[in-house]
RNA sequence: GGUCCGUUGGUGAAGGGGUCAACACACUUGGUUCUCAUCCAAGCAUUCAGGGGUUCGAACCCCCUACGGACUACCA
């Protein structure tokens, strides 16, 4: 059998969207399940929609992601140039190929030009050189043949049936001399080898025009594999335009980027088992038989619990590696490592971090009821009194990095008090942070602090309390 | 308006004529726990947009209706 060619096929237009990425990886995963080529192609047909910079991004974020391109602008092969605007003398002369194969006709309507028929298919060979010599301007549009039913079959769609009376004459060459998507996508796909074409399902009812072109030059018809498409809600599809989160956005929320490219694979595609697929995995697993016919709508909560996971798969030191940017506001010389590791169960979004470990610099506002809570059966009394009783025991404590040992600690003074554990607990935990909810409890938070904080903020609790009964 | 496509729970979805409609997220409840999380356990669609058929039997096949989306650009 064939190698699989395929292609991801963006517009230098903006940034990488969600659904562009999904398209990308199911390009790169349909091609590399079956060992085939994954190429880049940028189309810039379009010169008003040309956004400086854009390109390097699709580089720089198909490096990032993984999703390797075997031939590309900057990586190239046997089919080049990549970059449709570097191809117009290809296109030229293709389309006046098709021209004479009679499968597109010169049009010389103006561009607003509203006609049922083309006229311009009627002209005659004399009357369409005089134009010609006299620089009229001029489009080439596909000549679509009356009375056919053209159809194919897609490969997520099934068979798919159109009657060409109801397709109209694209232009396939503008007069500016660019070729429109319509024309370009087909003598390149051709001339690049692609055998599989995947794309939006936004295509679906277009694809029997370019199947025409294919079998006016005698092409051999590629596979086509077309993608439902990836929703906000119900009624919108993702877009940048409404503000909705493009793959950097992600990125920037402190989205890992494998929990990314794992979420988007499950839109619109369904593993037999587990969900939590690395990218080689999803290489080996990636069918398109599995892949649906309907809408998928992103769903920001589902991919913040998988980013989660990836987050808890790490080893402490990896995560405390990616949350270091986050720690900025750490001012105290506090133990890291620790902070991390009480961190690590807890964070869905990196940034998210920040709000988390304020405490530790900056613990919050006092506040007598912070002390006050049912089921420890503490109030600020009960806990000024576990304070004055702990604090000594605090002071002789050497070794701070001993959880367990502290923990025993605490849990032998309550018993030897006949205290439940959380009445000498909580009050320190409390102490240490002036929060109702901490990430970490009074013997982690102690660790990550050190001795002399600690001794510190306990004492300040006290009088704190002191001053308020 | 025309053409094409879609419709299983709040979300992603499995399911391809034959007992109770997988699984995951979310949600609810319970357990573990020094708070919050993590972790563990259980619950959560009498029903597959609606209506007709075909069949001994339909989420799965056929038809119609409704609703939604895409295309109908010298945008891709």
């Amino acid at each position: 059998m064939k190698k699989i060619r395929t292609r991801f096929a963006p517009s230098p237009t903006g940034y990488m969207h969600i659904g562009n990425l999904r398209t990308a990886l199911y390009c790169y995963l349909i091609a590399k399940h079956d060992d085939g080529d994954f190429i880049l192609r940028i189309e810039d047909t379009d010169q008003n929609r040309e956004v400086e910079g854009a390109t390097q991004l699709i580089y720089d974020i198909l490096e990032e992601t993984g999703l390797e391109y075997d031939e590309g602008p900057d990586k190239p092969g046997d089919v080049g140039p990549y970059v449709q605007s570097q191809r117009l003398p290809i296109y030229k002369e293709y389309a006046e190929k098709l021209i004479t194969l009679g499968g597109a006709h010169y049009c010389f309507c103006e561009k607003s030009e509203e006609n049922e028929v083309d006229p311009c298919r009627n002209l005659t060979p004399e009357q369409v050189a005089e134009k010609l010599a006299s620089n009229t301007p001029y489009v080439i549009r596909q000549t679509i043949p009356a009375g056919h039913i053209a159809d194919f079959d897609d490969e997520i769609y099934g068979h798919i049936e159109v009657e060409t009376d109801t397709l109209d004459d694209a232009v396939l060459l503008k007069s500016d001399g660019y070729p429109t998507y319509n024309f370009a996508n087909v003598v390149d796909d051709h001339l690049m080898g692609i055998n599989v074409v995947v794309r939006g399902n936004e295509y679906l009812s277009s694809t029997p025009k370019y199947n025409l072109i294919y079998d006016a030059y005698g092409w051999e018809r590629p596979r086509y594999i077309h993608l439902p498409p990836v929703m906000k809600d119900e009624h919108h599809k993702l877009s940048k335009r409404n503000g909705d989160a493009s793959f950097q956005d992600l990125r920037a929320q402190g989205y890992l980027t494998e929990a990314i490219l794992n979420y988007i694979a499950l839109l619109g595609w369904a593993p037999e088992g587990e969900e939590i697929l690395s990218l080689e995995e999803l290489k080996q697993q990636f069918t398109t038989n599995r892949i649906s016919k309907a809408p998928a709508i992103f769903d920001i909560v589902k991919l913040q619990w998988m980013n989660g996971m990836y987050i808890r798969k790490m080893t402490v030191e990896e995560f405390c590696e990616v949350a270091k940017p986050y720690y900025d506001c750490i001012t105290i010389d506090a133990d890291l490592l620790e902070v991390s590791k009480a961190l690590q169960p807890r964070v869905e979004r990196l940034i998210d971090i920040p709000e988390m470990v304020d405490y530790i610099s900056h613990p919050g506002e006092f506040d007598p009821q912070l002390y006050r809570h049912k089921r420890m059966k503490t109030t600020p009394e009960n806990s000024l009194e576990a304070l004055k009783l702990s604090l000594p025991h605090m002071e002789a404590w050497e070794d701070y990095t001993d959880d367990d040992g502290m923990m025993h600690m605490m849990m032998d003074l309550a018993k030897e008090n006949g205290l439940k554990n959380g009445r000498i607990m909580w009050p320190i935990r409390v102490a240490l942070s002036n929060k109702a909810s901490t990430a970490g409890g009074a013997v982690e938070i102690a660790h990550m602090i050190g001795k002399e904080e600690t001794i510190k903020r306990l004492k300040q609790a006290i009088s704190d309390l002191e001053a308020n009964l």
